[in-house]
DNA sequence: CTATCACCTGCAGTCGACTCCAAGTCAATT
DNA sequence: AATTGACTTGGAGTCGACTGCAGGTGATAG
């Protein structure tokens, strides 16, 4: 697949595909005769999981780290884990503030909701 | 309240509600006689409604447009709540991809603890 | 054979949101 | 009277994450 098919594929700009690449959270891509990238499957999923991670939140730094770890081979397998548990705890952390914010905001959406109703009662 | 008193209470920086005020998201705060801000009980409910917004990533843009909408007064109320609804359905989207990427890091977090599992049993 | 188009590189610029600093003021302590 | 410490301002710097050039290459279409 080449860059512009990627980044149709998952949203991503082609931009941000090669900043990726040259910052180390993606593995240099195999190119083809005249140097184009030719992303493979593997490649793609990599893609997959660093958008899903990134529109969650998770910092690159956090990612490239684990990408690191990963190219690294077996012995790096605990070291992972720990960086995707410290990172799902984050998540968790967030997932609950932003509930709360959701619950404040629903309640002050009412609260406009009833004021409306209330002003076109005493204009009607 | 001081400035490092409501710093303290609502654990974000002096800086960071100088700024605040600077850019207009927190209305200009009254000062003592030797030109101190002197934050009011009003001063602090915005503060806090202003971090657990930021805290659950809702742009200063947006709170900034919110804030002078409340300053304008009573015939802003359906533009105010307009705001609210927008920020609140892209909290709503935001938790859904959040919650897409917990069961992906748990499932992968899972996978990694069979692995270690299993790498103690052949060794053991 | 030249023009178009998608790609390439290196690097500078942007954006949002702070964060830090220098230099100054003021009230309170030593 | 001098020092300390918390505050003030204006403005510059930082950081994370892109984003946008300029200038070049290489395959394909007309």
């Amino acid at each position: 697949m080449t860059i512009s098919e990627v980044a149709r594929e998952y949203d991503i700009t082609a931009d941000t595909l090669r900043y990726y690449e040259r910052i180390g959270l993606l593995s240099p891509v195999r190119r083809n005769s005249s140097g184009i990238r030719d992303y493979s499957e593997a490649d793609c999923r990599t893609v997959s999981f660093v958008k899903c991670m990134r529109s969650a939140g998770i910092q690159i730094d956090a990612l490239t780290q684990y990408m690191n770890l990963l190219r690294e081979g077996d012995e790096t397998r605990q070291a992972r884990k720990r960086i995707l548990t410290e990172q799902r705890d984050m998540i968790v952390q967030r997932l609950s503030e932003m509930q709360k914010t959701l619950d404040i905001l629903n309640r002050k959406i009412d609260g406009y909701d009833k004021m409306l109703v209330y002003e076109q009662e005493i204009k009607g």
